[in-house]
DNA sequence: TCCGGGGTCAACCGATCGGATGACACAGGC
DNA sequence: GCCTGTGTCATCCGATCGGTTGACCCCGGA
């Protein structure tokens, strides 16, 4: 006899994949949809109420609160279900939130869906999955030390973004101008570009924020 | 009796998504899924070889050609599909390329499943469907004049992009410096921006290029 | 305890940018 | 034929930025 079915629920602010991904999983061998939320707030709360095996997460949700922080919120509980993060991206940034925030594996939707109907059951005995690109990045940052800015360093960035001047970024973040110019430079270092305009281009390409 | 159920080519790089939405799409009344693509190249050689009704087309496809290219080369042939662009961003650069490329509708994965439905159906007949945020921008652009850049201020935005000095940006155009500034006045009136980091930042929002 | 990383600040200088203005050529639309 | 939009170029100047060097404080780990 099969033992019984992974209870699955599947976030995922997008109605359409949503959707589709209850279809496909539906169909699934061993997996049971026990519910689908359109927000983290509500997968949050789902995750709670329904108590499923494993939560199928996007961390791209729109408004309100992101997929790392619902995860974050949701491995918090005792006893709480695995997550499985399943997204579009993976930068550095987004790999490692999610990781930090709890989730057992980290998939990519370019995967074949066999290899997500593998995953959720991984998951549900706790078993870790990464896509092979994951796997690549993660692999690329243990040998390469550190490219990661500290948390100054990305208050400056994040103002930077906003298209503000040195002057500016100085008042709004209540230090001297003097103080941002050296922070740049050690950005500028960081990211390996020359100007703030490069910085910023980096910074949005690799989703360095937030 | 019914009509012949509508016959569709879905198109999209991500294989999970596209899993998903052929499950989801499969068990649609009067829907047929006559074949799917993960690529634009494979989707303009699908949609001549199984000629369907009706091209679901993603935007974003990662490497290769793009949807709006694809869409282009699709809806070129005679007596071509319609082509009905199903996405995650609406900004108006996506919107326009892709109605210039000859779409016949734009629809948010946000959108509900049976928006989706009832939209591929309308396509089938050669009617337009346009997710309400799409035709809220749509309207908005109608009436605001001009809110978009020229072919040479985009130039100009892409090299800005490379964090590219004015002398840089020169070099890389075959133009004087003084033209480089001209253009960038231009584009930061445009864009409502007072510094080159400002424009970089609204330019990766939006998605202004590429 | 010493040392290193993170965060803060200062002063100086050359290079670059942004602001303002004016000009010319060419295209297409009225 | 005129006008508008686009693309090109120039000059001048003040403001800002980037480069460099040196310094201090605090904290936590070796």
């Amino acid at each position: 006899m099969n033992p019984p079915a992974v209870r699955l629920l599947v976030c995922d602010d997008h109605a359409v994949v949503r959707a589709g991904l209850l279809a496909l999983l539906g169909s699934a061998p061993g997996i049971e949809v026990a519910g689908e939320a359109g927000s983290g707030e509500e997968a949050v709360a789902l995750a709670t109420k329904l108590a499923p095996d494993v939560v199928l997460m996007d961390l791209q949700l729109g408004a309100g609160m992101d997929g790392a922080e619902a995860t974050r919120l949701i491995t918090a509980a005792p006893d709480a279900p695995r997550v499985l993060v399943l997204t579009t991206y993976d930068t550095d940034a987004d790999i490692t939130r999610a990781v930090e925030a709890g989730a057992t594996g980290y998939l990519l939707k370019a995967e074949r869906p066999e290899e997500l109907f593998a995953a959720v059951h991984a998951a549900a005995r706790g078993r870790p999955t990464l896509s092979p690109p994951v796997a690549d990045r993660v692999m690329a940052r243990m040998r390469s030390p550190r490219p990661s800015l500290t948390t100054r360093e990305r208050d400056i960035l994040a103002q930077l973004t906003q298209g503000l001047g040195n002057r500016e970024i100085a008042r709004a973040l209540f230090i001297s101008e003097a103080t941002v110019k050296t922070h740049l430079r050690r950005i500028y270092d960081k990211l390996g570009v020359e100007t703030r305009a490069g910085a910023v281009a980096v910074a949005k390409e690799q989703r360095l924020l937030a």
